[in-house]
DNA sequence: AACATACCCTGGGAGC
DNA sequence: TGCTCCCAGGGTATGT
């Protein structure tokens, strides 16, 4: 499931591999809401495009072209971007597409460069989506208006952090780290990985913590999530980039799909599995204790 | 405004 | 074996 540090890794893939290409054209395949663009603004803003930038903010890509149009995309939670050309390369939802000989019936969107080389949009549950934007519009989209601050900004400080976790007093600090208007780019896996470094339990009231337990819980989310990019992410299994790497965060992971596996403060104990804000959650029922409201 | 829940969608696994 | 049910989950919509 692609989070911050994952779409960060397809960004830097993408923006080696595909900053400076020009845009042939682009098909869809039966998922109409994968691509859900108006064809004459496709045809005039995005064949013929020279790719300028790639940029992400919080979970979000947005592919910058010379007509004034961004295509921005959203991964969700299976989607994933693979580049066939001269190399080949991908990044996302860890599937079998990764490698397959594409499109296949996951395929969703498929765009063709000039010089044949082509970026493949593959979506199992058909969640993402690619939209074409004029650039100057991208900060007005409802989710750029929410959205919070970059955790990995210097300038997302406790002093910035606090105020916005606390508006969110009475929900569970998981659901206020998974709210993209508290902070960017935290999902399932680096909410219970910093939970657990923190030594906060999920379900814990945001009320229930003192600011030096946020601060400390912030510089962990910076932490897991620099940790995360610098690992590639976590799209693990076999599959491999053009450098030979895979994403390997989950090797590192403390809590996240190790339920029944041992706690690695309390080897004698097993992480457990429960659910909290409607996710799925790992904890250590020992590091992390509900507190009494 | 804050909070909880349903929904979107498909495939994999559990249980019968 | 084949059926049904549940789960995975980011973000949005809806109702309280």
């Amino acid at each position: 499931m692609p989070e911050l540090p994952e779409v960060e890794t397809i960004r830097r893939g993408l923006n080696r591999l595909i900053v400076g290409k020009t845009i042939a054209r682009a098909r869809h395949y039966d998922s109409p809401k994968s691509f859900p663009n108006d064809s004459t603004a496709v045809a005039h803003f995005l064949y013929g495009a020279h790719i300028t930038a790639v940029r992400r903010r919080a979970k979000v890509l947005l592919i910058d072209l010379d007509t004034r149009y961004t295509l921005v995309v959203h991964l969700k939670m299976t989607g994933q971007l693979v580049f066939v050309g001269a190399e080949r390369w991908g990044g996302g939802h860890p599937t079998d597409s990764l490698i397959h000989e594409l499109p296949d019936r996951h395929t969703r969107v498929s765009i063709d460069f000039t010089d044949s080389s082509r970026l493949f949009f593959n979506d199992l549950r058909k969640f993402g989506w690619m939209k074409l934007y004029p650039t100057a519009e991208v900060p007005d989209i409802p989710f750029m208006r929410r959205v919070g601050p970059e955790p990995l900004d210097d300038s997302c400080s406790s002093a910035v952090f606090i105020p916005r976790i606390r508006r969110r007093n009475n929900t569970t600090v998981k659901a206020a780290i998974l709210d993209q208007s508290v902070i960017a780019g935290v999902g399932n896996i680096y909410a219970d990985e910093s939970l657990w470094l923190t030594r906060i339990h999920p379900a814990t009231r945001v009320r229930m913590l003192n600011d030096r337990q946020l601060a400390a819980l912030l510089t962990h989310i910076k932490n897991v999530l620099a940790l995360g990019i610098e690992m590639g992410g976590s799209t693990d299994k076999n599959y491999v980039d053009a450098e030979g790497n895979r994403g390997n965060y989950l090797q590192f992971a403390h809590v996240f799909r190790r339920e029944n596996q041992p706690c690695r403060r309390h080897p004698d104990l097993t992480i457990q599995k429960i659910r909290v804000a409607g996710r799925g959650t790992h904890i250590c029922p020992i590091c992390q204790v509900l507190p009494l409201e």
